[in-house]
DNA sequence: GGCAGTTTGCTGCCTCGGCAGCTATTCAGG
DNA sequence: CCTGAATAGCTGCCGAGGCAGCAAACTGCC
């Protein structure tokens, strides 16, 4: 019925692990760029997302990302705490927070996406631009299968 | 350079974004069918590792996965304390664990690659074999480019 | 206006995973 | 045989996310 089968199942063969390995390899790339300027990779995506002006509330970044709204509270308060972000409580919606880069966060943040891009195209060497949008069609129509 | 660039990147148009989202909702999938055999996905990945026999000592595990020794022994603890896992110190070499199944853990292990092949299938859903082969060669070259 | 349902954000509790530092053990060279 | 290096596992500490439950605020419908 399907491609993968009980019977055949083989961890090292299962796109879920490479996929895994992947995302661990890339996230420690970053990582190791960015601990310098006190920051992880997580907390670059979050402030690469509000520079970026597609939302600036915590609800925004959890549905986009689909985040747990749990786990962005607790992002948001160690970027507050890094100085990086603010809390500006919405007038015309009370329940909403709106995050406002802080100078020392427009600042970092200006340095983030090239750390980005630099971590991606060392795992994409030897990648040709055909290779890379067939590569993202593919991801992209398992993405449209997902929940 | 490179095929992504600083001043044009974009978070939804990064491989990195639908990689993260992808293993999200991946995991999400089997956790949904084995929780309430009280086990997670990624125990569960250990317990399939164990039990199609290419490894049983916690380094074994952390190597093939690129995990933390520290990370493998608490999530040994865990299995443990489930009744899934035993710990027995090798003789020969007295560093070492050996992990064996139980009997609990073996009946349990038994039904968990239909469980894998099942959440890979919803994802793969509409792809031919040449487009899964694709798929995974182009992942490998991603994976030899990683440290 | 009033009530029900939804949305936003916060909290406690849990698992997962990396890093650094430690002990015990084994191994390789002199 | 002894010393130094490597290996296996454990621990404390931390960041990251999911889940459930909560209060406050908003929206729609009567």
């Amino acid at each position: 019925m399907g491609l993968y089968r009980a019977e055949t199942y083989r961890v090292e063969d299962s796109v879920g692990f490479m996929i895994t390995r992947l995302r661990a390899s890339l996230f420690a790339a970053v990582d190791r760029e960015v601990a310098p300027w006190g920051v992880s990779s997580a907390q670059a995506a979050i402030l690469i997302y509000i520079a970026h002006g597609r939302g600036n509330r915590a609800a925004d970044i959890a549905r986009d990302y689909s985040y747990d709204t749990g786990s962005m509270t607790r992002m948001i308060d160690r970027l507050v705490e890094k100085g990086l972000l603010r809390r500006v409580r919405d007038s015309a919606d009370r329940r909403s927070v709106r995050l406002e880069l802080t100078a020392k966060g427009r600042e970092l943040t200006g340095r983030l996406p090239a750390v980005a891009a630099r971590a991606l195209n060392g795992l994409l060497k030897g990648f040709t631009r055909a290779e890379l949008d067939r590569l993202k069609g593919l991801l992209a129509r398992m993405l449209e299968n997902a929940v």
